[in-house]
RNA sequence: GGUCGGUUGGCCGAGUGGCUAGGCAGCGGUCUGCAAAACCGCGUACGGCGGUUCGAAUCCGCCACCGACCUCCA
């Protein structure tokens, strides 16, 4: 179980050597989606990336409860007095009960996220399903004397805390600085400070989402909900927090602020922070209105795409970054990812086709060993994809006869390939519109032997129109040295 | 303004003090009736200016530009 994976912890801002605490069980909490519009291709960064840390854990044979939260209340649209919940603002637009708006969203981010082929977490859990768990907690803070009470509504004491302990300990502010620099904004007389957080709002008379507390009927704050979430279902203290690098402050900043008061020590051993998806080298992100949702990336209904991209494309896209780059996104890179994506494939598929030879030309073990190097260091799944690029080059090299694989080394391949591949990267064939089925391949065979027949006959008039007649109903033809193939193209 | 990060060949994107990822595009070739596809081969790039070093794209300093966060955001 002794592994060499090693982890950037936001904490330390050092790669780290990954040691769970409860060995073989690893406790994995990730901030999951607000569910107030629908998922765009900023949220299937954290959802990959987090994905493939879960996958890798579990093939290092370790126990993980991954358990990644859906926001379903308390997250505001600013932090003013009358500040108002996405989701409630969102139900009044459209008219509909505010759990119908979770409801919806959260049906759609599983659809999209299946789609990526991202594994489900081992729990989902709710923001609203844990009000009690959330008042709890602020009960300690404030018996504690970190947080106080105003006007019904509740508010974590950042100057306080940052007497005792270090408000900035993960994102490196320094409170005086912040305080400095920052103007009180309006509406903020409720707090003492304006860096104060609500752990629990007291809610408007126009609110819909409320729950009774001793403070007032309400609902609770945002960061708070994170914190008694993982504490309900990994405990006070786990290994690894994950989420977006805009969450790091203050979202996570405060999750500590709150734990360590509440459980004498911050939540996690490791924090990791996936970067943005770019366009045009700015953050795609609902703030600015420039993100396109995974819908229109499937569909390809979004004036910036010249046309649809699958789930796989945008997966390996993702996965040919490392997690904490930007990613900039771009027609041309999204191409050049598709045709990468497509040879990997074809090259796999390939490899079963390969017989082995007599003579070994080819290292597998040295590949093994430089993919799992790949992944211990910090995830880096793009370097895995090159060497699973080299590998690609041997067995095409292979298939054309100039280098030959031993039996042992062939089965050790597609072994290998299929762990780092399908399994790890979570990569899936693509799917051919349902190509395989025995009708259309009795056809098109039959086609395809006569067209083989005219070319005997050196009919090319028949060939080519039997050829053209198949490309204009979107089957490409691809001769080669033991006859042609056929593929179905979009 | 503060904090942090980035600047790599036509594009995307890794990485390391010397052994110069990978993908896409491009060029040349093989194959083919022609084409497409496929395959093979080819590209010596690291923002600017200094410094350290036998040697720096990789370390240090300065400058320029870009971005993220600074109580909405994955």
């Amino acid at each position: 179980m002794s592994s060499k994976l090693k982890i950037f912890n936001t904490l330390s801002k050092e790669k780290e050597i990954f040691k769970p605490s409860r060995a073989p069980h690893v406790g994995l909490y990730v901030c999951g989606p607000t569910v107030y519009g629908d998922p765009h291709l900023g949220h299937a960064r954290p959802a990959i990336t987090f994905d493939l840390l879960f996958r890798y854990l579990q093939h290092l044979g370790y126990k993980v409860r991954y358990v990644r939260n859906i926001t379903d209340v308390g997250h505001l649209e600013n932090d003013a007095d009358d500040g108002d919940d996405k989701i409630a603002q969102k139900a009044r637009l459209e008219k509909l009960e505010p759990m119908e708006i979770v409801q919806y969203y959260t049906e759609r981010y599983h659809t999209y996220m299946n789609a990526l082929n991202v594994k489900s977490p081992s729990i989902e859990p709710r923001a609203s399903g844990h009000i009690i768990e959330q008042l709890a907690i602020v009960e300690s803070i404030i018996d504690k004397g970190f947080a106080y009470e105003s006007n019904g509504s509740v508010y974590f004491d950042v100057e306080r805390y940052n007497k005792e302990y270090n408000y900035g300990i993960l994102s490196g502010r320094v409170l005086e600085d912040l305080l400095r620099s920052t103007r009180a904004l309006d509406g903020q007389s409720e707090k003492k400070s304006s860096f104060d957080f609500a752990l629990w709002k007291k809610a408007a008379p126009s609110h819909i989402m409320r729950w009774p507390s001793k403070y007032s009927d309400g609902f609770p704050g945002w960061h708070l909900e994170c914190t008694a979430m993982a504490t309900r279902y990994l405990g006070k203290t786990f290994d690894i927090h994950g989420g977006g690098m805009d969450l790091l402050f203050p979202h996570h900043e405060c999750e500590i602020a709150q734990s360590t008061v509440a459980h004498g020590q911050g939540p996690a051993s490791y924090w990791m922070h996936n970067n943005m998806v770019t366009i045009e080298g700015q953050k795609m992100g609902k703030s600015l209105g420039n993100f396109i949702t995974l819908e229109e990336f499937f569909s390809g209904g979004h004036k910036l795409l010249n046309k649809a991209w699958s789930p796989m494309t945008i997966r390996f896209f993702i996965l040919q970054a490392h997690y904490r780059s930007t990613v900039d996104f771009s027609n041309e890179a999204l191409l050049a990812a598709e045709k990468g994506l497509n040879r990997l494939m074809e090259g796999i598929e390939r490899l079963n086709n390969i017989s082995p030879g007599l003579r070994n030309d080819y290292n597998v073990d040295e590949l093994e060993l430089k993919c799992y190097d790949a992944l211990n260091d910090d995830l880096n799944s793009p370097v895995l994809i090159a060497h699973l690029f080299d590998a690609v080059k041997a067995i095409n090299q292979a298939y054309d006869g100039k280098l030959s694989f031993s039996k042992e080394n062939l089965d050790k391949l597609r072994h290998l390939i299929n762990l780092f591949v399908f399994e790890l990267l979570g990569l899936k064939t693509i799917n051919k519109n349902n190509a395989d089925s025995d009708v259309l391949n009795g056809v098109l065979s039959l086609i395809l032997n006569i067209r083989q027949e005219a070319k005997n006959n050196k009919d090319w008039v028949t060939s080519d129109k039997i050829r053209i007649g198949l490309a204009s109903l979107g089957i490409e033809i691809k001769d080669g040295k033991d006859g042609a193939s056929w593929e179905v193209k979009k």
